[in-house]
RNA sequence: GCCGAUGUGAUGGAAUUGGCAGACGUGCUGGACUCAAAAUCCAGUGGUAGCGAUACCGUGCCGGUUCGACCCCGGCCAUCGGCACCA
């Protein structure tokens, strides 16, 4: 037996595979396909992190099983290559970006290589490339021209750190989702997508996709549908002042209103209001507090009247005051509600810090104490029709009311808000838009594409919030497309999320010039059939290519509803010192150190071994041996060959056993649990002390997808036909999964006593019989009734006695 | 506060549908091989008591259902992730 040189076999199988394209996905559209995805990675200076190839393995795995069962399968992978860090190294270094991202690029495609990963690099596609981000600024265009693209002057979130507006996906826990810094509020122009149009779609869809629960249950709260009412209130004014409200059952103790200080009817009113100045003032500081500030401070309630003008409840005509405090957002439902402070917390709070009357409407609960929130329970007192009814009872009668009494209406709200769509950046896809003083905002003609990056000076961001591109006229100043008048281009650039948003469409034909990719090879691939990548991307990259998934669809680009059948997440890999990897805490594993010292065969096993899949775990050291001890002793099976072309008696239920359990876990992301199966066939074997060639062959097919440089080498070796990746997936027999005579456990109320081996299959009476008969059981029942007698079939007896 | 998870030996984690708790791996202990070490191989390894067969205890805590509960139900505690003044 020669030694296992795991680097130079890796290394023969890499170039042969790359050779041989072994794993080209073919355009043979009649053969059945398989679509498997992984998120594909920005490629940072840093190099590949020890995480990445636990997804990638995992797809990897299922991949190359699929392709055993017969299956055209495409597993693809590029480069979401936009982005900050590399703009920000490009500054720092005086590089170009597009060079540093190439050089990125280069490294992340060698360390992946080194893995083994099966992907298909003939359709490697990269967002930076201007054949590729040709079709990102398309399909804005497309949205543009159904005015789902729009430019808005609004208050964005903006990242005092990155000088960047941000999206509020991007926002997490008050500050830039990437840099941790502060991000203020702060009023500019932006791009806007309107995803809530489709909100109530995306919503509905997640029934018709194969998602993990918790994914599905984290999309629906982002969106965030409640259903209420609207309600006018008429001022002493004369105006509407418009309130949304989830609970209209409690109009009857509304005993007072709250807008937000952005609310437009306070400029209106101003003139009426004794106490402007005093409402300036807390107008003023509430603009200036940071979306932290405004969390921060959530305990305390603050306002101020609006005295002058007061509101009449349309439901008992009595005229109450109306404040203004920052806990009524402007940016939902109308900017305005009616405060019922014995049924809502917020309100209560508020009405104890204004000593405002607390009117209960609701009876169950003690509103001396607090707000009582539950509808299940309460029945309607002090509400005039509604007394007696239960809160939902209610709630259909008076919306009804409203209804016909031209009062208000019912209304569905959503949490989800538009898409702020531009970034003040260099390293973006340029919006194709022009800004013309005659024509407004005109679309760049469809032939024009792509509108490349300009070669700049600097990319520094500016502290003005405008983008680097605001200062190169050349780049500027344009014609109109519309009307050929002097006109701007738009320098702002799109959001690192918009080139994700549909790249595993070009997958499918990434080389096309015409199209995005063609009908014929969409309509072949898609939709995705399974796509693994991190929770953080849930309400972000998941939803955002979902939006854009749909509206392809209503172009007619594409012909299904959702891109993704199913949907799967993997949990990170940390320290050992169970911390997030980083480098101030000086825990960070390299891949690169552990292929060297391990082999990529035993990464990938060990980070498909390292525990649940879903879960995060953390890295061992000492681990990762019992993974190379494993592939050492496969390896050295070669040396205990023997003929034979089918299961020996003694292994046959061990490789049946196995086949079924390897086949399944890998279908539920059971990675670790298949492996420990295969170590434990390899004891098992061991015990034996020979293997012959049938049961090796299948051994080294189930362990391929896992381990696949080891096993087409030892395939080689031994001189079976082919190579090992054209073979066919082993299959199991059902009958074989159980041995012939089976250990059955006896209880006595409950306890295991003893355990027995029979024929499997026994009947009930005889395997009570054999039970019965048996040393410690007969002892144990001497001089007791048994009551009665369970029996589980080949698993289980228990005797009840007294 | 709301939503979603999770809690099992020294340790990473198994346990299909309510049916042997601790598979598989690491670590540790002892042994073989070796001048020695590494590697490898063999045996053992939840706790307590006992020379021992064995007995009792044991899946975060308290209770319940059941012949039988890591699993189901009720009530707590702890940790993690997400959302959070969304009317």
């Amino acid at each position: 037996m020669n030694k296992y040189d795991f680097s130079s076999i890796e290394r023969k199988w890499q170039k042969y595979w790359d050779e041989n394209k072994t794993f080209s996905a073919t355009n043979d559209y009649t053969k059945p396909k398989f679509y498997a995805l992984v998120e594909f990675p920005y490629p940072s200076g840093q190099g590949l992190h020890i995480g990445h190839p636990r997804p990638y393995t995992a797809m990897d795995i299922v991949s190359r099983k699929r392709r055993m069962e017969g299956y055209n399968v495409l597993f693809p992978m590029g480069w979401d290559a936009f982005g900050l860090p590399t703009e920000n190294y490009a500054i720092k270094n005086k590089i170009h970006p597009a060079i540093v991202t190439e050089n990125n690029i280069k490294r992340f495609k060698e360390q992946l290589k080194a893995l083994g990963l099966s992907f298909d690099w003939d359709r490697e596609i990269d967002t930076t490339d201007p054949e590729y981000f040709k079709w990102t600024q398309w399909i804005f265009l497309q949205m543009f021209k159904k005015d789902l693209a729009y430019k808005k002057e609004m208050a964005v979130n903006w990242c005092t750190s990155c000088k960047v507006v941000l999206a509020n996906e991007e926002v997490v826990g008050g500050v830039c989702e990437r840099c941790g810094g502060e991000v203020v509020r702060k009023v500019k122009s932006q791009w806007m997508l309107k995803i809530t149009e489709y909100a109530q779609r995306l919503l509905d869809d997640l029934s018709e996709v194969d998602y993990l629960e918790k994914i599905k249950a984290t999309q629906t709260n982002w969106i965030g549908r409640s259903t209420g009412a609207e309600v006018d209130f008429i001022t002493t004014t004369g105006d509407v002042l418009k309130i949304y409200t989830t609970r209209p059952d409690t109009l009857f103790g509304a005993t007072y209103m709250v807008i937000s200080p952005e609310h437009p009817l306070i400029e209106k009113w101003a003139d009426k209001l004794s106490n402007i100045d005093e409402i300036r003032d807390y107008q003023e500081k509430a603009a200036h507090k940071s979306d932290f500030e405004r969390t921060e401070m959530a305990k305390e309630k603050t306002g101020v009247e609006l005295k002058g003008v007061k509101a009449v409840n349309p439901v008992n005509n009595m005229a109450i005051p109306i404040f203004i405090s920052d806990y009524v957002l402007m940016s939902y439902g109308t900017g305005a509600i009616m405060a019922v402070p014995a049924h809502d917390t917020r309100d209560y709070d508020f009405a104890k810090a204004f000593n405002l009357p607390i009117v209960e409407v609701v009876k169950g609960g003690n509103i001396e104490v607090e707000a009582f929130t539950d509808c299940e329970t309460g029945v309607m007192v002090n509400s005039g029709f509604l007394n007696g009814l239960s809160v939902e009872e209610a709630q259909e009668k008076i919306k009804k009311w409203l209804e016909e009494n031209n009062k208000g209406v019912r209304k569905v709200n959503y949490k989800l808000r538009d898409w702020v769509f531009s970034r003040q950046r260099y390293w973006g896809e340029p919006i194709p838009i022009v800004h013309c003083e005659k024509c407004g905002y005109v679309a760049l003609p469809e032939s024009e594409l792509p509108l490349k990056l300009p070669e700049v000076e600097s990319y520094m961001p500016t502290d003005n919030g405008e983008s680097p591109l605001s200062t190169l006229e050349s780049f500027i100043n344009t014609t109109c497309p519309a009307c050929g008048g002097p006109a701007k281009r738009e320098t702002d650039t799109m959001p690192q999320w918009a080139g994700s948003s549909w790249y595993y469409l070009r997958y499918c034909d990434p080389h096309n010039k015409e199209a995005l990719a063609s009908k014929e090879a969409l309509n072949y691939w898609m939709p995705v059939d399974w796509y693994n990548g991190g929770m953080e991307h849930t309400t972000l990259h998941l939803l955002y290519s979902r939006f854009w998934h749909k509206f392809l669809y209503d172009i007619d680009v594409t012909s299904q509803k959702e891109p993704y059948m199913k949907r799967t997440s993997h949990g990170m890999i940390l320290g050992e010192d169970g911390q997030k990897m980083s480098k101030s805490r000086g825990n960070v594993i390299n891949p690169d150190d552990v292929i060297k010292v391990y082999g990529a065969d035993t990464l990938r096993l060990y980070e498909m071994f390292i525990g649940d899949f879903e879960k995060t775990a953390p890295w061992s050291t000492s681990s990762i041996k019992g993974c190379k001890r494993f592939l050492d002793r496969v390896w050295a099976l070669q040396d205990c060959l023997i003929d034979g072309d089918d299961y020996r008696e003694e292994l046959r239920t061990n490789f049946h056993k196995a086949i079924k359990k390897v086949s399944e876990d890998i279908e539920s992301l059971k990675f670790n649990t298949a492996i420990a199966t295969m170590m434990a066939l390899v004891n098992d074997i061991y015990v034996v002390g020979t293997i012959n060639k049938k049961e090796y062959r299948d051994l080294l097919i189930m362990l391929n997808p896992f381990a696949p440089h080891i096993t087409e080498e030892l395939y080689e070796i031994v001189g079976y036909d082919g190579v090992l990746n054209q073979q066919s997936w082993v299959k199991y027999d059902e009958a074989f999964c159980v041995d012939d005579t089976v250990e059955i456990v006896i209880q006595i109320n409950g306890k295991v006593k003893d355990r027995i081996m029979v024929n499997k299959d026994l009947n009930q009476d005889e395997v009570l019989e054999v039970a019965k008969k048996a040393p410690k059981i007969a002892e144990a029942l001497d001089g007791k009734s048994i009551i009665k007698q369970i029996y589980v079939p080949n698993k289980l007896v228990n005797f009840v006695a007294r």
